[in-house]
DNA sequence: CATTCCATCATTATGTCCCA
DNA sequence: TGGGACATAATGATGGAATG
């Protein structure tokens, strides 16, 4: 199995320094973004046939790759644990966000208005982000719905679809994210990326937030040496913590003081472009819905317009059997 | 120092592919 | 068609860092 990994890992795959630390929203997005973009990869190969033949990539291996091209660097162990642990949360938000809708529980009872004791206290995740929330959501309904589409209808997974889709109605009652607020001030403000960059000057990776150690020195290429199960080797003592400690001495109260000015208004300029982003997905998802209803509309017409152009042709196929019926007995009474 | 959060590891179940 | 090999999903557990 190594091979097959190895091989299928195909190019650039020897050695990667892998990123070790929490990760950031914004290398969560690209996560979530790379297995939507893996959904729909293997829902194409299920789909050409000329696809068939050919082995099945190796799904992490794939999401690994297409994190690394957009400056995500985690392995494909760290991109799979990564996504269970988000699934976990995701699932009991939603749960909890159907359940509540079931019971007409209001929304002041919606995981996004609760304290965080409260979501303790009903087993949720204490801080999801809603961001994130709802790239899951997009992910997983997409997928439900293929799959209720892919098995022909009367299948089992029509009740998966069903619950998808009231997930997100549950969405949609909060698609305007107030307590969101709450949260820019959890995650460090390095995740913020789309701040100008001004003093910034290596591009290279598109995000290594500072409180993070940088690429990890242990290269881990025992990412390669088999599946999930068997894959994990020991963690070698990795040092990790505190990569670069902070001025810690000369900062005078002034320089203090503009620091914090300064990040406060990158803070604030993330927290409107996040609403910005916010918005602009929201009337995205929008135009995407209006357009699938045209595409419909407009089938059903193709399929009505047709059906009655068949109705004429055959009422005039009809007409003229009729005529000629009527034609030949009265030629043949003469 | 206790608690919480998060990344990581381990195990089991299930799905998929291939081959005899 | 049954069984083996492997990939993936789901879940539980653990250890380290951060936090109050």
């Amino acid at each position: 199995m190594d091979l097959t990994m190895a091989n299928q890992g195909g190019n650039n795959t020897v050695l990667r320094d892998y990123r070790k630390g929490n990760w950031t929203l914004q290398e969560t997005m690209v996560l979530i973004e790379a297995k939507r973009m893996d959904d729909e990869r293997r829902m194409k190969r299920l789909g050409d046939t000329s696809e068939r033949g050919k082995p099945a990539e190796l799904r992490w291996k794939w999401v690994e790759d297409y994190c690394w091209k957009k400056g995500c660097l985690r392995s494909q162990n760290q991109c799979n644990d990564k996504w269970d642990n988000l699934m976990r949360d995701f699932k009991k938000v939603r749960e909890f966000e159907r359940r509540l809708m079931e019971r007409g529980g209001g929304e002041e009872k919606s995981y996004w208005r609760i304290e965080k004791n409260e979501r303790k206290d009903n087993n949720l995740p204490s801080n999801m982000l809603i961001h994130i929330y709802e790239a899951l959501v997009d992910v997983v309904e997409r997928k439900g719905q293929r799959v209720a589409a892919g098995s022909g209808g009367a299948g089992s997974s029509s009740a998966n679809a069903v619950v998808e889709k009231s997930t997100i109605n549950v969405l949609g009652h909060h698609s305007i994210p107030p307590p969101m607020l709450q949260y820019p001030i959890i995650q460090p403000p390095t995740i913020l990326l789309p701040p100008p960059p001004p003093s910034q000057t290596s591009p290279e990776p598109p995000i290594l937030p500072s409180s993070q150690p940088l690429p990890a020195s242990d290269s881990d290429t025992s990412e390669y040496s088999g599946s999930p199960a068997k894959r994990r080797k020991k963690r070698d003592g990795g040092t990790a913590t505190a990569g670069v400690e902070t001025s810690g001495d000369g900062a005078t109260l002034q320089e203090v003081g503009s620091a914090i000015s300064k990040s406060a208004s990158i803070i604030a300029e993330a927290i409107q472009s996040c609403e910005e982003r916010e918005e602009r997905r929201h009337r995205e998802l929008l135009r995407v819905h209006e357009r699938r209803l045209q595409i419909e509309e407009s089938k059903a017409e193709i399929n009505r317009q047709g059906i009655n152009g068949l109705v004429d042709a055959i009422n005039k196929l009809a007409n003229s059997i009729l005529a000629l019926a009527a034609h030949k007995s009265q030629s043949s009474s003469k």
